[in-house]
DNA sequence: GAAGATTGATTGTTCAATCTTG
DNA sequence: CAAGATTGAACAATCAATCTTC
């Protein structure tokens, strides 16, 4: 199966509009951002807490819903990762004694993911050194304002780049 | 050696201040951002022209410099990589004919990447899909005030994630 | 048969150790 | 010895194929 519902960005070529000099700094700029923001994140959770940004994401996701459980495709819509790469990083987390799985016992073709207590300290413990980061890169370097301007602009390109929605409804 | 120079995220984990509402959400929004908009634009490189988006960064920087030629450490800086990351890269593309390394002769400490005709047609191949590609998924998707926005706002973030400037002078 | 989920193989990235040059 | 660069091993992500349940 395709992620994202068979959807890909076939962009027609016939003619090309390439990007004026205020786009070109704008996408620079967006850039530089979406691909070193999750690596000094990612920095942070492994040196601290022995933690994928994944990872972390699948845990705390956990944590906030009701009985600490998710279905595996719902799980993967809010952690941004594919149903494939959830599978495996949640069999990974099973043998840290994390998380555990369950067919879910109304429909056996959907499978609950499970916080298990040791998981639940795991992200418990994480989460003060990764907020904190998250804050002192992205939060306190903005202004109130742009940090409304911030979410418009995340909203729309993600209406772009995941029309349905990151997690089914 | 160490990623940006021995910086790293150490937060003070004495008081822990948690995001509030409006924080959350533009947080939320931006990590979504930072994770789906890599993961499009990746796969648009891969299936249309067997590139990585790293490796697309790496020809487009040669492309646009100075007799195709960057340093190894500068190319790094520029395409926001590691430089081990880099010299794997590079080893592979020129595996495929697109660069080729060479001492510098005036310095034997540096390496440099150069281009080849055959890297450059790639990059001019594979730019259109490319830059159509960021265009949908994010520069049409913004008001024009919004991208300006949003490059205020990447600087702002960029300026604490890589403090010494992605590109060493 | 379709949707949810898993698997194994391939590929790419990271990390720590190493090598080289000035 | 410090900075640039490379290497190999360990690890994680992706892709296509497969399996299960309804």
């Amino acid at each position: 199966m395709r992620e994202n519902g068979d959807r890909a960005v076939r962009p027609d070529e016939t003619e090309v509009r390439w990007l004026d000099e205020h786009e070109s700094e704008a996408w620079m700029s967006l850039a530089g951002l979406v691909i070193r923001l999750p690596q000094m994140l990612e920095a942070q959770l492994q040196r601290d807490a022995d933690l994928t940004f994944f990872e972390y994401s699948v845990l705390a996701a956990l944590s906030e819903a009701p009985k600490r459980t998710l279905r595996m495709s719902r799980l993967a819509g809010l952690t941004n990762g594919s149903l494939s790469r959830l599978s495996h990083v949640v069999k990974r987390m099973e043998k840290r004694g994390f998380v555990f799985r369950e067919l879910d016992p109304d429909d056996g073709r959907y499978t609950n993911a499970l916080l298990t207590d040791q998981g639940c300290a795991k992200v418990v413990e994480a989460a003060p050194g990764h907020v904190a980061a998250v804050r002192t890169l992205v939060i306190d370097a903005l202004e109130r304002k742009q940090l409304a301007d911030l979410k418009d602009i995340g909203d729309r390109v993600m209406k772009r780049v995941v029309p349905e929605g990151p997690f089914l409804p």
